[in-house]
Formats: C-alpha cells, sequence, structure tokens
DNA sequence: TTATTATTGCAACTTTATTGCAATAATGGG
DNA sequence: CCCATTATTGCAATAAAGTTGCAATAATAA
C-alpha cells in the first residue's frame, strides 16, 4: 500500500523518453500531460487532465489541447470520442498498441480501453465506400454506476 | 426519375400516422421534423434537419434539438454520436428496427446506417461492470470523400 | 366552447474546443 | 556558454453544439 502508485516521478521519465524520442522539442507540458496519461487507469478527458496537473506546472488550458492533439498525432496517445461530446485520451503506451474495444458507462460516460481486438465482421459498404478502421464501443454501466441493488435508481451523478 | 422522391408529402403523411400512433400530442415540428428524417438518404444533424424544413414551417431551433430527443425516446428515431461530437439522427423507420453497425467518413462526417447485425464478439468486462449495448462503427470514406486518383489528397472539405 | 396542460418560442447560458497573434523558450551552431 | 532561429506557449476572443427557465401558445378532452 505504497503511495508509489500516485507518484508521477517514473511516468515523467517515461514521458520524457518518449517525447524525446519523437525527435520533436521536449517541453514541460508535452512531458507533464503525457505522464498524466501514464498514470490514468482509465481514459482522461482534457478537464481531467487539467485537473491531475500539479499546480507547479501552470500550463495553459488550450496548451493542455493542443498537446494532447500533438500526442495522438505522434501516436503517443489515442483519443476516443464518447457519447457524451468530449474527447478522451488514453497513452498509446498503455500495452494497448494495436487496435482494441472500448467501454464507455452511459451513466457517468468513463471510458476504458478492452483488451480483445474486435474480431472484424467484415461488413459491406455502399459502392464507393472505403474503409479505413472498425471501431467497437461496448455501452453499459460501470462499477460505480451499477446500482448495488435495484432501487436508488435516479442517483446524483458521481465524479469518481 | 420524377422528383416525387423530394416531395415530402408521402412522408408526412407517413410522420403523422407515427407520431399518432405515440398517443401523444400530434403537432407539427414532430410531423416536421420526422418527415425530414424520412425523407433522408443518411443520418442527419440538427443544422441540417434545420435547413431542410420547409421555411414555412417555422419551427425554432430549440424545438427541433427537442423534438428530435422526443422522436428518439419514443423510438422513431435513432441518434449516433460520431467522431465530430454532433448527434445525427436517423428515422427508426428507414428498414432499421434492431440493432445495427454505422459507417462515418473520417473526411466529411457523413453517417449512414448499415444492415448487418453486429455479430456480438462477447466482450469480457471488468468485475462488476455491466454491459448494455455494442456499437459498432465503420470509419473510413464515403463515396464523395475517396479521392479519384491518388492525387489530391488535401482537397477542401465539401458539404454534400 | 372552454379548460387543462403538454409543447413551443425566445433569450440567456453552458460546455467543449478552436483560432490569431505576440511572447517565450528549446535547440543547434558558433 | 551565448545567440539566433523558430517551434511552442499563453492569452483573449470566437465558434459550435446543445441546454435551461419561463411565459406564451395550442392540442386535446370534457
Ligand atoms: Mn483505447
Ligand atoms: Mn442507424
Ligand atoms: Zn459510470
Ligand atoms: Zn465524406
Amino acid at each position: 500500500m505504497s503511495q508509489s502508485a500516485n507518484s508521477p516521478q517514473p511516468n515523467i521519465d517515461q514521458a520524457e523518453d518518449a517525447v524525446r524520442a519523437t525527435g520533436a522539442r521536449m517541453t514541460r507540458p508535452r512531458v507533464m500531460v503525457l505522464a498524466v496519461l501514464l498514470e490514468a487507469e482509465r481514459a482522461l478527458t482534457h478537464t481531467e487532465v487539467e485537473a491531475r496537473l500539479p499546480r507547479a506546472a501552470e500550463v495553459d488550458r488550450v496548451t493542455i489541447y493542443r498537446v494532447l492533439e500533438w500526442l495522438t498525432a505522434r501516436g503517443l496517445a489515442h483519443k476516443i470520442a464518447g457519447d457524451d461530446r468530449v474527447w478522451r485520451f488514453n497513452a498509446a503506451a498503455h500495452a494497448h498498441a494495436g487496435p482494441h474495444a472500448h467501454f464507455q458507462c452511459s451513466d457517468c460516460g468513463e471510458v476504458i480501453c478492452l483488451q480483445e481486438a474486435p474480431a472484424r465482421p467484415a461488413l459491406k459498404l455502399p459502392a464507393g465506400y472505403q474503409p479505413q478502421r472498425v471501431e467497437l464501443t461496448v455501452k453499459g454501466l460501470c462499477a460505480h454506476c451499477v446500482p448495488a441493488k435495484p432501487r436508488a435508481r435516479a442517483a446524483a451523478r458521481h465524479s469518481h
């Protein structure tokens, strides 16, 4: 039960390595944001990333948006569009190199990556349409939002 | 090649029947919006619905939002969340009664319904997670956005 | 016709994300 | 180590999609 699971240090090191490996400039916002994603156990929204950045980091809101975009373009992260109009980001190194399915809670919006790669069912497209990738998302209730007993249905939204 | 495919009249009749069948009040916004959806060959955004409503209909922006929500709740339409975080709506009567997959163009955002029902690959969820439904979306380029020849890649966005 | 109340219209507001541009700072060369 | 170059960043303004509160309107039942 050490608190090391919450210590960003090792993730910062890993983030630095990853950013350096791209050949682009290594900046504090890039390293800190990636470290936050590496530390997360699930996909994070822009707001969540902002909240998890140490105060001392002092990264601007817009910069976070741009860094998340940048990380995604470089393959260091990937983003998922959910039902709630919010992008969620996950570090690519999270044992999710290839394509994989996602789960989204229809109550709180939480998104997690699932392991199994969706077995492409070879869907038929109209003439002239060109497939690129298949996205498989399971909708349902996360462990936090599943009611313990079949009552207290309309409970207030929680924030995890 | 008659222009009847563009005439909303038969769809208006069908829409009236569908709205009446719900038992709720039959209003012009509900009928007109549903008629627009029935006439569409693909899923429409709120903005597209607004643009296709006849001027004479004079339906308020907010009412369109509410009617689309209402149609979805009654099962007369269904909505799809795309990568551009915009809801798109499709009349449920469009031969899409049950669950089905979707296609979204990664260039222009167009969404169409696909026929085949995704063969549920029975994904394994973490303990305590409760699946409800599976969404399968094929990303790619629609017929309008597929480049005729492998050049002119960065062409300007079209609007269909 | 009239009463009831579900719907609608309107204005203000919220949330999420984007854009323009000047200021800052990461890197490479001297 | 210092300077020049220019990729990044911060800040303010703006955009786009959708929501909310509430008074006015109109669909239905009596
Ligand atoms: Mn993922
Ligand atoms: Mn559909
Ligand atoms: Zn949840
Ligand atoms: Zn397209």
